[in-house]
DNA sequence: TATTATACTGTATATATATTCAGTATTTAT
DNA sequence: ATAAATACTGAATATATATACAGTATAATA
């Protein structure tokens, strides 16, 4: 996308806010009166440069034919419902109905992966990565991690959050993000551990 | 709502459909044309029973001037677009057009507080209460503070995130939430202070 | 039974609207 | 240094558009 001027972005702004605002595009007039302008022609002349940038479409001889692109249906970018997981019980998998403690809307390109649930998180563990106690993890259900990645994992049915570090073929090491609490070193030919999935973002309500 | 008849029905189909492809609506003949009538008379009558059902309003003596009434957000939960607002410039106001970095579509009941915009978060001031570099806190214009709130505020230019204490009637100290930082008292008869307002919940992307 | 609403065609027209042309001035690329 | 883009005013005009008026006919309502 070309670059924008400040006056093309007001245009472009009046002709988004006046569409919220009535239901349909401006006219020139509507412009000019919007923005202060004397003559409907610096209307024109800002519309067609927009046109020429790509930023909207006009349909000629067309009354109000000025389409916003981009624009298709900004309202109906898809939401999903996505459950936010509680304390696991031991032994339960993940996302059986009695692990769920309720369920938050949200789109589903919210964070920059698509994800499955949101988990709790309790303990500071991760404090120094600003995980707190309570903030909710969009986690995405996946077993490709890299070195780095916050991964939510579980060590005999117990679920833990940390950062993930292969060591060796065989040894993985869960660090935390908390001096107070010590990394925990996984040997995965003697130990039943399991990766849920890692983190593709946070959400808080406070 | 009063009841709809199948031909009305079409003509209110016809204005969604020709929204949705244009993204403006249609004229009278456009109808027309659509729908097979031979008189721009025919769309006009059935235009004005739908506004008297209160399906449609219209805007008189204007072009296009159809809207569809509850037609503000098609899908069922009220989704907004929120505003990511980075580097402030100074002496601007905060929702000015040229501090929007993006927007984000969420839910407006995402927080349990309203929010008017995102701020994207610089330096680590706020660190030990989990907001890193590059967060997102949502931000309720608000002049409501508690002490303890974590509030936006302004001094001098300067916009600044930090924990809100009233020392005394004149004297406020914003607290930050790291060691490497020090407090801010503010001598509210001799500086230039303002709440912009108070972070309501936080987004991270990573 | 009378009335109102629905469902059209067809014509006419005032005006709302896009769009071109003629200027002026400043800023930005080449 | 020159051309092109930006940012306007102001006037003129062809046409796109809403809308009223005159009809015809059928179905629903009171």
């Amino acid at each position: 996308m070309k670059k924008i001027t400040s006056q093309q972005q007001r245009v472009l702004d009046c002709i988004q806010v006046y569409l919220n605002k009535t239901g349909f595009p401006p006219t020139r007039a509507d412009i000019c009166k919007e923005l202060g302008f004397k003559s409907p022609n610096s209307a024109e002349t800002h519309l067609r440069a927009l046109e020429k940038k790509g930023f909207i479409s006009i349909e000629s001889g067309t009354s109000r034919g000025i389409s916003i692109i981009g624009n298709s249906s900004p309202n109906s970018d898809v939401q999903d419902e996505y459950p936010v997981i509680g304390l696991v019980a031991a032994g339960s998998p993940t996302l059986a109905t009695e692990n769920i403690e309720n369920k938050i809307n949200c789109p589903n390109n919210f964070f920059d992966s698509q994800f499955d649930y949101f988990l709790k998180v309790k303990g500071l563990s991760m404090k120094d990565a600003g995980i707190m106690e309570d903030d909710l993890v969009a986690v995405k259900k996946t077993s490709e991690i890299k070195n780095g990645d916050i991964v939510i994992a579980r060590i005999d049915d117990e679920v833990t959050i940390k950062f993930f570090n292969r060591r060796s073929e065989k040894v993985i090491e869960l660090e935390a993000a908390n001096e107070d609490y010590k990394n925990i070193i996984v040997d995965l030919e003697t130990e039943n551990f399991a990766i849920e999935g890692k983190s593709v973002g946070l959400l808080r309500k406070n």
